[in-house]
DNA sequence: CGAGGCCTTGACCGCGGTCAATGCCCGTGG
DNA sequence: CCACGGGCATTGACCGCGGTCAAGGCCTCG
């Protein structure tokens, strides 16, 4: 489990193995069912995870109560809500199993210690930024240019492991529209 | 014009005296006409700019060949075509000025220079990654829950400036409707 | 002064949201 | 093991926001 996060790892940034070991050290396992609430909309985003196997996905409430996907993590990727693990304030987002899944969490202490101490722990840190930034630039660029169904056919050529992973609820929320309208999609 | 430079910079990381005079050193002025291109589509982002006088604004163009404004600076401001400049890759975004402007722009080669000289540069652009991530976390939630009214009542009341400023044409891009939306709107 | 860009206003319409009814699957408890 | 209930998916009918197209007026700048 921390070999694969290793080798995650290093495919953002340079590290030595002596720095590897200690940073896959601060990382802990963690196991939670499906459905189950890593943070609450409220709270502050204090962990950072990878996730082994299962997912998650952050979420907020709009106004009129309806639930909005933000980003999703399955195997082997990164992520929290991220907004508020920079900026330690309360959240607006949750943070959700979307199945069972066994993951590694490290702490924002950790992490803000690790980018002290650890100089490439900078770059991967800006890396990851970098990343987020530019994945949100490309989600308002789609959400601007793109219909429903344009959004839809793209994300089935570019990421079809979503839409087998994922609920239709929950994917259509991630896609910005409603179940029906993404059942009316599917059975083209 | 460089002092005024140095109080922005202070505010985003804690540089001491003699590193700002190196920095803004390094920050070149230069002197633009309203709605002259900084930067073309399918060309390298390769400056940051601080505004002094006037105004920049980023878009990029859809498939259907409508503008679509991602962000704008004004007044003692700072930003770019950030995504081109992060990955130095061609953008798809224009800079425009969106009046006579007076700024000072810094190139991407210094900029990563600092990078690594300054202890408290990387600190500084993590601050600016953070900040963009965070605007557009912010820009995405409003797309997806609130109505054009309601995106236009909004600016209106955190940003009267932009209204003021723009005109209908990019303003209406940034709200992301069309002018006649807009125009409608503004006549209640 | 003329031309071209920008803004406004009107008429129309289509995408996708809303509401409602029904079916289906699955976990839970008797 | 089956009966039940609740959540999720599907389908239909309707409708409103905001986009599109078009025409006319105004302002700016050469």
């Amino acid at each position: 489990m921390t070999n694969k996060l290793k080798t995650v790892l290093q495919t953002l940034a340079d590290f030595d193995e002596r720095e590897l070991d200690q940073i896959v050290n601060l990382f802990k396992p963690k196991s939670v069912k499906k459905n189950s609430i890593l943070l609450h909309e409220g709270n502050i985003s204090r962990e950072f995870y990878y996730i082994h196997t299962g997912g998650l996905r952050t979420f907020f409430i709009s106004k009129n109560g309806q639930e909005k996907t933000r980003y999703v993590m399955l195997d082997n990727h990164i992520g929290t809500a991220l907004k508020s693990f920079i900026s330690q304030k309360p959240s607006i987002e949750f943070v959700e199993a979307i199945d069972d899944t066994e993951l590694l969490a490290i702490s924002h202490q950790d992490f803000y210690h690790l980018n002290e101490e650890i100089h490439s722990w900078k770059n991967f840190y800006q890396n990851i930024l970098e990343r987020a930034y530019s994945f949100q630039n490309r989600k308002i660029e789609e959400l601007v240019t793109l219909t429903a169904k344009q959004r839809y056919e793209q994300l089935l050529q570019e990421n079809p492991v979503f839409i087998q992973k994922l609920s239709n609820k929950v994917l259509a929320s991630y896609l910005d529209m409603r179940e029906e309208t993404l059942s009316r999609l599917k059975s083209q």
